[in-house]
DNA sequence: ACTATTGTATACTTGTATTGTATACAATAG
DNA sequence: CTATTGTATACAATACAAGTATACAATAGT
């Protein structure tokens, strides 16, 4: 869909820990991001499960960037917390247009909607988080 | 924001009208681009505040379009629905971002964040009703 | 002038997805 | 073995999109 308040954070808490060389726990990203702990918290686990993070549990427990900030991009990050970005819903994976009989009108707006999400895609694709750090 | 339900119905409105010279009530509308009249009759109303459509009342009364295929882009029709299309809120003309302090981070993100939402008002901008139609 | 037909305007309701929270659990360093 | 940290699921609140209802205004035809 579009950039949630959600994918915003996630932004600003990857940035946060790219900026922050070494391990950092829940409630520091939380004061730096300001953002709830609790909502870090969950931002974080997605960010764990798409492998752009690394956790460590335990008293010197926290997190860290998962690779080099290079293989990072903007992209990657939204993705990871709200799906694929598309413009419409009719581009989404799994949507079976209701329009289906009148297909000579439909699909050619699909079309349209389809090929500028992969522009914005690759728009933010190409922003890497090595580039934003320095 | 996205291209929401609402301004995908508006798409197919004035394709609808593109299609059919000629005036056509909203009933007419409504039945054959399978959204409910009310509905039908709200988008309507935007799309004639904005001067894409013109209105007739009375009883020969309907709904055409107001200047040349030509001069409607698509991106016309969705900002007469839902505004300016926009990736992230922080793009938004009134938006007051809650992290000025940190200027040096927000703001960054906010350029690259607008600087794309250009870029598909853009893209949508070049695809005209003209071209759809035939 | 009257009436049926059409569009106009505002406000309200409903539905759904985002946003945020609570609770209970699991792993690990010291 | 315990304090500290992360994990997982489910739940609640809010915001916004989607759709509806009601009352009103204008006009063509009679």
């Amino acid at each position: 869909m579009q950039i949630t308040l959600e994918a915003d954070y996630a932004i600003r808490i990857v940035y946060c820990l790219a900026q922050n060389a070494g391990r950092m726990d829940a409630k520091s990203i939380s004061e730096e991001t300001q953002v709830t702990l609790r909502f870090s918290l969950k931002i974080l686990r997605k960010l764990v499960a798409s492998g752009i993070v690394k956790s460590y549990k335990g008293t010197l427990g926290g997190y860290e960037v998962a690779r080099p900030l290079e293989e990072i991009s903007m992209n990657d990050v939204i993705e990871a917390v709200s799906g694929p970005v598309v413009i419409s819903r009719c581009v989404k994976k799994d949507f079976v247009c209701p329009r289906q009989a009148d297909s000579q009108c439909s699909c050619k707006f699909q079309k349209i909607f389809d090929e500028i999400s992969v522009l914005v895609q690759d728009r933010l694709d190409a922003v890497r988080f090595s580039d934003l750090v320095k």
